[in-house]
DNA sequence: GGGTAATCGAGACGGTACGTCTTGTCTTAGG
DNA sequence: CCTAAGACAAGACGTACCGTCTCGATTACCC
């Protein structure tokens, strides 16, 4: 027995968009969790069945619902200064973050991410990858400038800027905030160490 | 009308070892976000009645149930070194992470705290706080010890030292490693800068 | 390992009345069949255990509360007519049956019994049972002073005389009505068959 | 809002009858009233949904079923002699009373009746009344054939006989029996005054 | 009158069933 | 053949009671 996909051809457009649309309402109105196949198609009105048809999972409709809304910045300013460059998509990124609608969204996307390996693949694929790999560019052409050190693995790099904000956005200690971008660029670029003066290192005598 | 909440002396000591050892062990089995309350009943030999007394939601069986299954490291060493120090902490911090059945729960959690405000309240205080406190004190020392940079927020500093690690937990690029901890070590604390020779900043000529 | 009865001596009777009060109570104010052993010790400020210990059943209970407030007629006048007699207990039965407080209980009980071999049998014993032995004590008397053909069986009497009104009372078609009483006794004591003509059976062609 | 009923065009047919086949098998082998929806469900491998969605109440599931396996006789005889043909009617009748799995299924329901208000209802509609009119009837030819007294009402008739096998079916002093059937109609039919002496009333000084 | 044993109120316990909700599949009509 | 509609099997939800059990705290009897 061959089950055959269906043909795209033939999909009913305003079908689609009336559930993504649905989809985008009920999140803000009911929560991200409670977003229900059953909800959006009754809201749509649209069988159940339109939506799995066209959807693998009830992560994917979701993920494409909110990916319709969710714009973050991709492309790198080049202005010849890589801190310059990354302070300005930083701001941009965290300004995304820290708008109350969008942390609802993105947060309770990555939160069911977590338990749902298709959806974690597509939201890494489509919202994530894209301005990692953006990032990668820029942080070449840094170093072909001399502007970054070559010894370090670029992906470590975009780890450690990025993982910072998404510390913040998920433990939930404290939200991310536009002035988290100087902080961090201060002690990525410059190091933790003391800058000018000889280090001593003291003597422990412990316990 | 006023509803007296149970008694704590008069619960029954099996039960509730028996409820979170019987949650530890279905959400190995089935996964995380699979876990019922009906199943935990049902294998735990114990009334449902029982979880509900004592829980006040599923989130609360789970963190509860996991919290006495995550053992991370707390405490840091102190040899004199804080590099040293830090390298120690953050490699039993990443073994524990890279641990099939700890990434499972821990993720599981983290992702249902998204959309839990209670939940992510409960297991950032009791799973994650302890642990930067730990830091923040290991790095005050440092900074005593002219280790440290004294012009940064030692908060944005733990951000960015694990930010990295949890970065790849939850958005799934990559499995955090034990080699990622040298890597982020060497980034922060020497800096991004090229280190020895003059930069002589490109003329850019695009846009 | 012997398990002694309890000791009706140590009774305490404060509670004994109260739960019975209760009952009563909550019989009418939330229906027969939603009577609650949970709900009658709440409210008469009682152990579960307390009830348990005392009655064997939950029918039971109910029996006995029920009991204290079914106060049915069961002594037969003597007039020395029996029609007379008759008419007379019988109007005060029907005049129970037709309160509603009495009628919605002891339908109630009846309905339980239909379920619980042991309520049926103890309400028949104090229920039923005083009031037609003491109808055939009467309806001896009857038959001595040739006022009852003694070619019949006496509960048999009993069981038509009563049952048109257990009829009503159970079947619902129309409730219990005094007027049905005479109705009763003058079918049951003057016959079915035509009076005084003579009666010539039809020519039956049908069929 | 309107809540639509649902559309019984579109009922699965399968699933009813299992349903009604499995509840008069559970009825048999656990007893009436420990007849549960999820029993039901279960051994019928049919969602409880589905039994919530198209009967109100879980009498009318046991009626239903229960009406499916009940088949008491209706029609009467008309041999031209009323006494003849109530005497098969009711030896039909009493004959099904006293098949054990009848009686256990016939006084569960009239228990169950007592504290359903539409349980009784229907349960006279379906199961008492065709047979009451079908009696109705026989008498009125009955009375038009001189066979019966036409100063009776005939609804009180009809309680009066067939209350005696009611009244022993539900209140359990002894089962029915078809003997019963004649002692009935001889005692209705003769009357209960003493046949051919002349009566003398006894003198009573009482009172 | 003091000791002791049973009863008391309270309520936690393992369970069963309730009636509701949602999921993903299947079925039916209509276009 | 896709669509809207919605019935279906499955099964978890959280609640209500069941009847048993364990607590201290009275309470009533016996010494």
């Amino acid at each position: 027995m061959v089950v055959s996909p269906p043909d795209p051809a033939r999909r009913n457009e305003r079908s689609r968009q009336a559930i993504l649309r649905v989809a985008r309402e009920l999140c803000v109105e009911v929560g991200f969790h409670k977003l229900s196949i059953e909800g959006i198609a009754a809201r749509a009105g649209v069988g159940k069945q339109t939506i799995y048809r066209w959807w693998p999972s009830k992560g994917a409709v979701r993920l494409e619902a909110l990916g319709t809304s969710i714009q973050l910045p991709v492309e790198f300013p080049d202005s010849g200064d890589v801190i310059t460059d990354l302070r300005a998509q930083m701001r941009g990124l965290v300004g995304q973050f820290i708008r109350p609608d969008f942390m609802a969204l993105y947060t309770g996307l990555i939160g069911a991410a977590q338990s749902d390996a298709e959806l974690a693949h597509t939201l890494f694929e489509h919202g994530v990858k894209m301005r990692s790999e953006a990032a990668r560019r820029r942080l070449e052409r840094a170093q072909e400038d001399h502007q970054l050190r070559t010894d370090v693995s670029l992906d470590d790099v975009i780890e450690l800027l990025y993982g910072a904000f998404y510390y913040r956005l998920l433990l939930r200690n404290r939200p991310p905030a536009v002035e988290q971008v100087d902080a961090v660029l201060a002690i990525a670029f410059e190091g933790l160490q003391p800058r000018p003066v000889a280090r001593k290192p003291r003597r422990r005598s412990r316990r």
